[in-house]
DNA sequence: CTGAAAGCGCTTACAG
DNA sequence: CTGAAAGCGCTTACAG
C-alpha cells in the first residue's frame, strides 16, 4: 500500500541504489536516468520514511524541546523562534514538558536513550540541570536558552539581565526618580541576582521586597511598602506580571502612576501594553532567543562546532507610560 | 558504542526473541529467563531505539500537531493540554506550524507522506482544511480543535459558541443593560457567526461593529460608535484583545467601567484578569480542549473509534468587574 | 517456553 | 555511472 523506494526502483527500471542516490542528490547519476527516476517519485507520489532514513543514517532530523510549561507567555514566544527555525531547515521538533515531577523526567530520559531525536533546546525546568548535563556528556548536542543565568557546562543562549536591570534604574534616574522598590523574582535564580546587581550599580538606594514573579507577590509588595509608609517614588518589578500588581495595588490606594509613582517591568509581554498605564518594560528578545539556539544546535549537528562562550542577546527598554 | 537488543540477548545468553518478549511483556516467557534478561538491561542501561521499534511495527508512536501560531495564549493553553495527555500516554508530540504559506504547506504535507507520525491534531491554520481533509481521507486520523465552527468531515472536539455569546446576553439582560453595542471577529469564521446568532436570540437588539480579533479593532470600534453618537450601554467583544482595546477607548473618552458602560469578552486568556477593570468573560475551556482531542486520537489509534458527532465542551461565564 | 530467519524501508561501502 | 549485498535495530510469524 505504501509506495516503496524498492517500487520506484522497479517501475524506473533501476536498482534501490540508484533511487537513494537521486534523491540524496548524489553527483554520480547520469542525468538522463536521474530524470526518469524522479519521474516515476513525482508519479508515485513517493516520499521516503523518516523512520528508514533515520534508523538507516543513525540521525532522526528532529530536534527535541523541553520547557518548563507553555502557558507563561515568554516561552511561548520562544518556542515560536524554536519553530520557525527548525522547520525552515527540514528538522521536525519534538515537544516535552517537565511538569509532573520525577515521572515525567524519567520518561523524558527514556526518550533520549530511544534516540528519539538528535540534538535538545532546553529552558530549563527547575532541578532538572543535572539529569541534563549528563545527557551532554553522553553525547547529546544540547543548547540552553536561558532566562536564570549562566551554565557554562554546555552552549547556552542568554540575554543581559544585568544591563536591562541598569538601564531601567538609569530610566528611572534621568527622570528624577531618586526611592525606588524593586520587587524582586525567586533570590536563587541567577537572572534575579543579575537584576538586582544591574539595577544597584546605578541606583544604590533602594528598597527591596521579594517576590516570586507572580502578580499577587507584585500587588503585596507594594501593599505592604505602602502600609508600612515607605517612602518611594517608583517601582522596578523583576517582570511583567508582578509589575501589574503593583499598578493594581498603587490604584486601589489611589496612588496614581506615573505621576506619583512611576512603574518598570521586565519581559515586555504582549500584555504589557494593555495595563493601566501601559507598562514601561525591559524587553526580553524572546523570539530572538529561541531563533538563535535553534540555529547553534542545527548548526552543531551539520558540523559546525558550538561557541564556548554563552551567545548573549541584548535587552532593550520599552518605554511606555507607567514610566514616560 | 550504543546498547542494542543483541548485546542484551548475547550478555544474557537468550535470543533477540526473546528479549523481545521481555521488553514488551509478553506472558510465554520463563519466569527465571525473563529476571535474568531484565536484569541485563538494567545494568546495560538498555533502552529500545525508538526508530527501530517504529520501523519495524510501522507506527511510530508520535502524533504530530499543527498549529497557525503559538503566539495566542489561548493556542498554548490548548498546546498544553495536548502535550500532558500525548506525553502521559508515552507517546511523543511534533510541532508544526504553517506560518508561512504554501511553502510550509507543502513541507508539512512531506512529513506525512514519511509517515513521521501517526495522528495528528490540529488547530487549522487558514485555508488549509482542503490539504488536511485530503490527509485524513489518505488514511491519517486527523482530530480537529475548532474554535471556528463545524467540519463533520472528521473528529473534532468544539466549545459552545452559541450558548456562551447566549450568556454574556442574559448576563447584561439581567443587569438591566438593553443597548449593547458587539464588537465581532473575523466574519467568515462560523465562530463568530454563532457568537452572533447566540447573542441575537437574547439581545435582538444591538449595533453590530465588525472586528478582527485584535485590540486595536475593538478600540477603533468604540471610537467610532461614541463619535457617531451611537447610544450604548454594554459592549460585547467576541475575544479578550478586542474588550481590552474597548476598556481602553472608553476609559479615555472618559466614560467609567461598568458604571456607564459594561464590558464582556470572550475567551478568558490570562490577560483578561489584568485589565482595568479585570474583564467579565466567556471562558473558552481551552486546556481541556486539548486534552480532549488529544485523548480521542490516542483512542483512535488504540483502536476506538472515535465519534460521529463534534464532541462538545462547555463555555461558562466568568464575572469580573467590568461586568459585575 | 524458545530461537532462526525474514522483514520493516532505507543507506552505504564495495566491486565493477 | 550502476548494482548486489550488508547493515541500521527492532518485531513477528513460523517451527520446534
Amino acid at each position: 500500500m505504501r509506495v516503496t523506494i524498492g517500487d520506484v526502483a522497479r517501475e524506473a527500471g533501476v536498482s534501490k541504489t540508484t533511487v537513494s542516490r537521486v534523491i540524496n542528490t548524489r553527483s554520480e547519476v547520469d542525468g538522463a536516468t536521474a530524470a526518469r527516476v524522479r519521474d516515476v517519485i513525482g508519479r508515485l507520489g513517493y516520499v521516503p520514511s523518516s523512520g528508514a532514513v533515520g534508523l538507516a543514517r543513525g540521525s532522526s532530523r528532529t530536534v527535541g524541546m523541553l520547557v518548563p510549561s507553555l502557558t507563561w507567555s515568554w516561552i511561548a514566544e520562544v518556542l515560536q523562534g524554536v519553530v520557525d527555525t527548525v522547520e525552515a531547515a527540514g528538522y521536525g521538533l519534538l515537544l516535552y514538558t517537565c511538569n509532573r515531577g520525577t515521572e515525567s523526567v524519567e520518561r523524558f530520559a527514556e526518550q533520549v536513550s530511544a534516540r528519539a531525536f538528535d540534538g535538545l533546546l532546553v529552558v530549563e525546568p527547575e532541578n532538572t540541570l543535572d539529569t541534563i548535563a549528563a545527557m551532554h556528556r553522553g553525547g547529546l548536542p544540547v543548547v540552553l536558552i536561558d532566562d536564570r543565568g549562566r551554565h557554562p557546562a554546555f552552549p547556552s543562549v542568554v540575554t543581559t539581565n544585568h544591563a536591562g536591570a541598569a538601564s531601567a534604574a538609569r530610566h528611572l534616574q534621568e527622570s528624577g526618580r531618586t526611592r525606588p522598590l524593586v520587587v524582586t523574582g525567586p533570590e536563587h535564580f541567577p537572572c534575579v541576582r543579575d537584576r538586582l546587581r544591574g539595577f544597584a550599580e546605578v541606583l544604590p538606594e533602594h528598597h527591596v521586597e521579594p517576590g516570586d514573579f507572580s502578580e499577587r507577590s507584585g500587588r503585596v509588595a507594594v501593599e505592604r511598602h505602602l502600609a508600612a509608609g515607605t517612602r518611594f517614588d517608583s517601582v522596578f518589578a523583576h517582570n511583567d506580571l508582578s509589575a501589574a500588581g503593583a499598578l493594581r495595588a498603587l490604584r486601589a490606594a489611589g496612588r496614581s502612576v506615573p505621576e506619583d509613582i512611576a512603574v518598570i517591568g521586565f519581559d515586555d509581554l504582549p500584555m504589557a501594553r494593555h495595563t493601566e498605564p501601559p507598562l514601561t518594560t525591559v524587553r526580553q528578545p524572546a523570539r530572538l532567543l529561541g531563533e538563535t539556539a535553534a540555529r547553534l544546535l542545527l548548526g552543531h549537528l551539520g558540523g559546525t562546532p558550538a561557541p564556548d562562550e554563552p551567545v548573549v542577546l541584548p535587552t532593550e527598554l520599552v518605554v511606555r507610560r507607567s514610566a514616560p
